[in-house]
DNA sequence: ACCTATTTGTCCGTATGTATG
DNA sequence: CCATACATACGGACAAATAGG
């Protein structure tokens, strides 16, 4: 795992550690169902604090893009961007609803959305 | 501002605090526009630490809830539903085209989760 | 069935930075 | 210039789930 950390940034550690693996699960650089190094290893060689890693993994999970358990590490999911879908239609239906928006004016908005 | 925080059961403290002020600002008990106590000042009178304050308050912020500035505290937004809405709709399409969902089946899906 | 090591999850404490007023 | 308040990072401690022997 290759991750670069630039100190004359703005952006913080723990976002470049999260945009850095999302690119390369974009690409294809990690595999489907691969895992990650241990945030206690790739906090130790990229020396930085183990939370700061697992902040980073955190981000990630909150994207969809990796699954995080205790004891089994963080694994990259198998369809993420299709994961990610369904969480984005489920909160958008979710949210909808608590507006009481109705379903013809929500559909109006995502395709309104979709074409821009 | 008045939240309990439960021991015996296994929601975290700082899920607990986000979900309490949740539940009034969904309520109302809390205004539009208001501001929620300073970290340090819940956190002191809570008996927790402050990071775990300002969870609680980032969590919020990521649900669109209220939004947070340095030296000016966390503010409780005017139309959270509506920025929610607004977020979920843009993220939703924008996930749909990363996929190469055409927008008849991001509409299906969308319809069909609003309906479930 | 048991024990141990691994790994993430939460919380605390401290320090420093940065935007606001 | 100064006080306030969130933001990030470090370090330590313990808990809980998982995996492997």
């Amino acid at each position: 795992m290759f991750v670069l950390i630039d100190p004359t940034t703005v952006t913080p550690v723990f976002a470049q550690i999260a945009e850095s693996i999302a690119t390369q699960i974009a690409t294809g650089t990690v595999a489907t169902g691969e895992r990650l190094p241990a945030a206690k290893d790739l906090a130790g060689s990229l020396g930085v604090n183990v939370h700061t890693v697992l902040r980073a993994y955190q981000e990630l999970r909150n994207d969809g893009q990796v699954e995080l358990r205790r004891g089994r590490g963080a694994v990259v999911l198998g369809t993420p961007t299709a994961e990610a879908l369904r969480v984005a239609v489920a909160r958008a239906a979710t949210e909808a609803k608590a507006a009481g928006i109705p379903i013809g004016t929500l559909l109006a908005l995502i395709r309104k959305e979709y074409e821009s």
